[in-house]
DNA sequence: TCATTAAATTGTT
DNA sequence: AACAATTTAATGA
């Protein structure tokens, strides 16, 4: 396993920090392994970290009241979340939980917030995260109801691989059609047929317990029936 | 390593 | 929602 340290080098924003201040974050944050399936953080835990997947692949996740899943996002390596959760103080309102072997970086809300006063490549870094992810969420809201099931199902798999949101997304999405459809909103009915259109347009591939995207600009721009 | 069994996922109705 | 078929994971010889 490497060192916290090549985990943390492999995000941007820490790249960008001086030597001292590098050290100070790297002293400051734990790292854990977690394993396939495991929990990186739960709902109603106090949020006391800004969480990093340093490796591995991690879904954001929430039951509802009548005992609905809902995946509100995947999160691939280098990427952290959890910055509205530091920033706004409350309970954590969501499950993260690892989809492959991974290794998660946590730090302190101390160190998060010390950087966010103090750093202005780090801050700079968090407005483009929560500015690209908002554009995510508002397109997520447009094609609910603007599109059709077989191109949300396109364009929902194809917002998973934003390169500014997720530069280290590899091709393969490790989630079951039932998975995908909870991230979705439709039925695993439904989004097994829609699979089945987008692997015979030959955009992505359809394996046992996940998908492998094969054109994503053809994915994001697919429409039925053209 | 191989065969058997259980569990998860998928294709279809 | 239900069912059968398929794939993977786990178990033990």
């Amino acid at each position: 396993m490497s060192k916290l340290k090549d985990m943390l080098a492999g995000s941007r924003w820490f790249q960008e920090l001086s030597a001292d201040v590098q050290r100070r974050v790297e002293a400051d944050t734990i790292a854990r392994a977690v394993a396939k399936g495991g929990f990186v953080c739960r709902e109603g835990d106090a949020v006391d970290h800004w969480i990093g997947v340093t490796e591995g692949l991690v879904k954001i996740a929430m039951v509802n009241a009548t005992g609905k899943l809902f995946n509100a996002m995947v999160v691939p390596a280098p990427g952290w979340f959890g910055e509205g959760s530091v920033l706004k103080d409350e309970p954590r309102r969501y499950d993260a939980i690892a989809l492959r072997d991974s290794h998660i970086a946590y730090m302190p809300r101390a160190t998060f917030r010390w950087l966010s006063d103090n750093n202005i490549a780090f801050v700079r870094f968090l407005m483009v995260q929560l500015n690209e992810r908002l554009g995510q969420f508002i397109g997520a809201v447009e094609s609910d109801r603007l599109l059709g099931p077989d191109e949300r199902v396109a364009r929902c798999i194809a917002s998973l691989f934003n390169p500014i949101l997720y530069p280290g997304m590899s091709s393969v999405l490790p989630l079951s059609q039932e998975e995908i459809g909870c991230l979705v909103g439709l039925s695993r009915q439904r989004v097994n047929r829609s699979l089945k259109l987008l692997e015979d347009a030959g955009l992505l591939r359809v394996d046992y317990g996940g998908i492998r995207v094969l054109k994503l600009g053809g994915l994001y721009d697919f429409q039925a029936g053209a």
